[in-house]
DNA sequence: ACAATAATAGGAATTATTACTATTTATAAT
DNA sequence: ATTATAAATAGTAATAATTCCTATTATTGT
């Protein structure tokens, strides 16, 4: 993979948010350091980083969000808000564990708790 | 909710098979018994019987998948061939006290196990 | 400096899904 | 049974997220 400004740029925009943000998302933050970007370069761009290991690929619904955290985690999703926030629910022993439960070679463990966040506490 | 011979025809289909079809495959075998079925009629009426709590809407990926079983189960994800098995990771108890662990007010817990099936080994 | 080729912009194409509207159908009241 | 009502539908247009295509530009090894 040869090196390119804007994937630096994409890749900086990624690992400056805790949002887990969407590619249009990343694309209005991009447009403002370089204006002329367009959105399949982000895209693809993240497609690379993806398959480089450097960032990680989440969908929420039915939309591609993305992380700058690979550590095994789990995500709590509000609701209300559609905020996701990361959670340490497993330790790797117990994820290893659930792994080894049937017979499926398992990769990885993808959880999500669908709820309510603080915000909207009455 | 008023009755409808398609209605009743789609919700037979999503009942009749573990594969947690997609709505365009719904509509392919409605379309065996009911010629002139749209594709609009199949997404309105997953819609509905979503919202009745009849059947259970999940996201794989980026497409919607339909559900008949309503009871909290986990899925197995296969990487390869894209199959979702069902399997029951957590008692009704485990699932609970994961709810409680967060200042979070939890609705439902959604885990995916990526990984490979049986029909891969080599 | 130059050649090879990966990366890009800009737009077209694709896929999944939702929205719109005139018509049809279920059903409740007569 | 007939009729009035509003829900359901077909067919199509619109939307949203994503991928694909192609001529041009930029990176990097020589």
């Amino acid at each position: 993979m040869r090196y390119s400004h804007k994937r630096e740029a994409i890749q900086e925009i990624v690992y400056g948010t805790n949002s887990h943000p969407t590619a249009d998302w990343i694309f209005q933050k991009a447009k403002v350091k370089i204006p002329n970007i367009s959105l399949g370069t982000v895209y693809r761009n993240l497609k690379q980083l993806d398959d480089a290991q450097l960032i990680n690929t989440l969908y929420d619904g039915n939309i591609a969000r993305y992380d700058w955290n690979r550590e095994p985690h789990d995500h709590l999703k509000c609701k209300i808000c559609g905020d996701l926030i990361d959670v340490q629910l497993f330790d790797e022993q117990i994820r290893n564990t659930i792994k080894k439960q049937y017979k499926f070679e398992a990769d990885d463990v993808l959880m999500t708790i669908i709820g309510t966040c603080h915000k909207h506490n009455k």
